[in-house]
RNA sequence: GGCCCGUUCGUCUAGCGGUUUAGGACACCGCCCUCUCAAGGCGGAGGUCACGGGUUCGAAUCCCGUACGGGCUACCA
């Protein structure tokens, strides 16, 4: 065992948002940082200038956070090895080719990305060799000077130690790795316009940054032999590696876009709870135990090793995320129940009394999908002040819905009629089969009448216990008539429960649905 | 084409030569509970451990092939 401290990082390029895969492997970097006690660095990856927006490296870091990782070093926290974005770090890639270039690992090429294609395409149909023959390995050095200075293009291309054994090196997930240096070729380490390729770019700063381990996708592992031997032309020490396997969607193929769901911003919005995404994703390739499911991240941290990291690519399943994350909602108080619902309220601008038939339709019809259009600012600060001046009426809500949903952007619908006023939508096949019925009507009346007198309390033990006797009072079985209170007071045959819902409608909005009901039922 | 990697119930996984009639979780099915739907409780079905050879007294576990899947093979990252 040696003593250097344990460096790990994470490594995005902002070519995009911040993806699943990408969580994944931020999350394992940073448990295994934590758990042994070392730092965890953030480096943003944007040497493709093109394809590298700044609002993207926004995104992700907030969408890291959200997650509930934090980091030493990093664009936005600073550290020794500043500015962490590669692209501004160019001064490092400079004085790495400088001491290359002193220490005769580098060498100049002059051929073209033309002659080196059509090479290529050449060994290729040939079925032969297709890395490069090293043509500007064997130019004279001085008129590889003269060339340079006469402003000839040049790429700059690792002198691979042609008497070197085959690379090894010993991953801490997949274990022992050889790769023969007849497999390498002398790759390109800066371009033409001076700009340092990926695997240059990477060496380079995991070197700077001193990383002592590098925790990455598994899409990288075949690059590693290349990036160790700059390591060793860079005369820095090798870090340990740790390649992770791949989540794919749900057709087995790697995970992407066209699998829908991929960015961690979806599920913020759609109402997945960060610590159940944490816990899904942490599950995804790694276990605590083999038994447990549900950890939190305390618990992740102190556990958290690469031995008990999998090998096999993981298929991303969105229903045991969902299960998970209803596990959290389960969990929380109702206190912390409302205030991760609130946002969903304020958006859809549900009002208590006054909403309307149509929207209590829209927002039930639109259970997952935020597509409706976010409440005016008004409505948001009346919601917002609802909230506030009738907290235990919200705060009853959270126990009735919870089990009943998987996802926070779930409960608006799921109980919208109890803001609804007189009116409610109604469901037609819930109508057919529950209010319709021959002699329903007189049901409704009954419970109107049981309901609709002073000796009953508006009170969750009196209207239970009036309404229980009910039944057998009128002698019909009791789904009988729940059933219609039901679609009477929700509009549909599935809500939560019946009584509590009468008492957070409260008695006269209840009483005269129940009346408008009792007008079309059978 | 070459090289590297992977392969345990539908899915995520436990398993690191005998304690395994292969364990857990999601999903699925049934029963119970019940004012609906859920949630919960109980139970069930589902894996010849990719296939074929070895090694061994003994293999999901070690070795070698084959098949399938993935990655790399760019002046992309």
């Amino acid at each position: 065992m040696d003593d250097t401290p344990v460096r790990v990082r994470f490594a995005p390029s902002p070519t995009g948002y911040l993806h699943i895969g990408g969580a994944r492997t931020a999350i394992y970097n940073w448990a295994y940082a934590k758990n042994q006690g070392g730092s965890f660095i953030l480096r943003i990856e944007d040497t493709d200038r093109q394809r590298s927006l700044p609002e993207h490296t926004a995104q992700i870091l907030r969408s890291l956070r959200w997650l509930g990782l934090d980091w030493d070093e990093g664009p936005d926290v600073g550290g020794a090895f500043g500015p962490y974005l590669q692209s501004q770090q160019r001064l490092v890639y400079d004085q790495a080719l400088t001491k290359l270039r002193q220490n005769d690992s580098v060498y100049p090429c002059f051929c073209t990305s033309a002659e080196l294609k059509a090479k290529r395409e050449a060994a290729l149909a040939a079925r032969t060799y297709t890395g490069y023959d090293r043509t500007c390995r064997f130019v004279d050095a001085d008129e590889a000077a003269r060339r340079i200075a006469a402003g000839e293009a040049h790429t700059w291309r690792i002198k691979l130690p042609l008497d070197r054994d085959a690379v090894a090196f010993d991953d801490l997930v997949f274990g022992h790795i050889k790769v023969g240096l007849e497999q390498l070729d002398d790759f390109i380490l800066v371009r033409a316009d001076g700009s340092p390729t990926y695997n240059f770019a990477v060496s380079v700063d995991d070197s700077h940054m001193r990383i002592s381990h590098v925790i990455r996708g598994d899409d990288h592992l075949s690059n590693t032999p290349k990036q160790i031997l700059v390591f060793e032309a860079l005369e820095s020490k090798v870090p340990a590696f740790a390649h992770l396997s791949m989540i794919l969607g749900n057709d087995g193929k790697r995970l992407s876009k066209r699998h829908g769901a991929t960015s961690l911003e979806f599920y913020r919005d759609t109402g997945v709870l960060p610590e159940a995404l944490l816990n899904y994703l942490a599950l995804l390739g790694w276990s605590l135990d083999g038994q447990t499911t549900l950890f939190d991240a305390e618990c992740l941290k102190s556990a958290f090793s690469l031995q008990r990291v999998s090998k096999n690519p993981a298929i991303f399943d969105t229903e045991k995320l969902l299960w998970v994350n209803q596990a959290y909602l389960k969990r929380l108080s109702p206190q912390a129940f409302l205030d991760v619902w609130q946002p969903y309220l304020l958006e859809a601008g549900l009002l208590r009394g006054k909403t309307s038939v149509a929207q209590a339709l829209a927002l039930h019809n639109n259970a997952e999908e935020s597509a409706v259009c976010p409440a005016s600012k008004p409505i948001q600060e009346a919601v917002q002040a609802d909230i506030e001046a009738n907290r235990e009426w919200y705060l009853q809500i959270p126990p009735l819905v919870v089990e009943r949903v998987k996802l926070l952007a779930e409960v608006n619908g799921i109980c919208a009629y109890l803001f609804c006023g007189d009116e409610v939508p109604f469901d037609e096949r819930s109508i057919q089969k529950c209010l319709k019925p021959e002699g329903t009507t007189q049901l409704l009346n009954a419970a109107i009448d049981c309901l609709d007198t002073a000796e009953v309390p508006w009170r969750l033990e009196a209207i239970e216990q009036a309404l229980r006797h009910l039944p057998q009072t009128l002698d019909v079985k009791p789904k009988l008539l729940f059933q219609a209170i039901r679609v009477a007071l929700c509009g549909t045959m599935i809500s939560p429960p019946l009584f509590e819902s009468l008492i957070l409608v409260g008695r006269e909005f209840t009483l005269n649905r129940l009346r408008r009901a009792a007008a079309i039922a059978g």
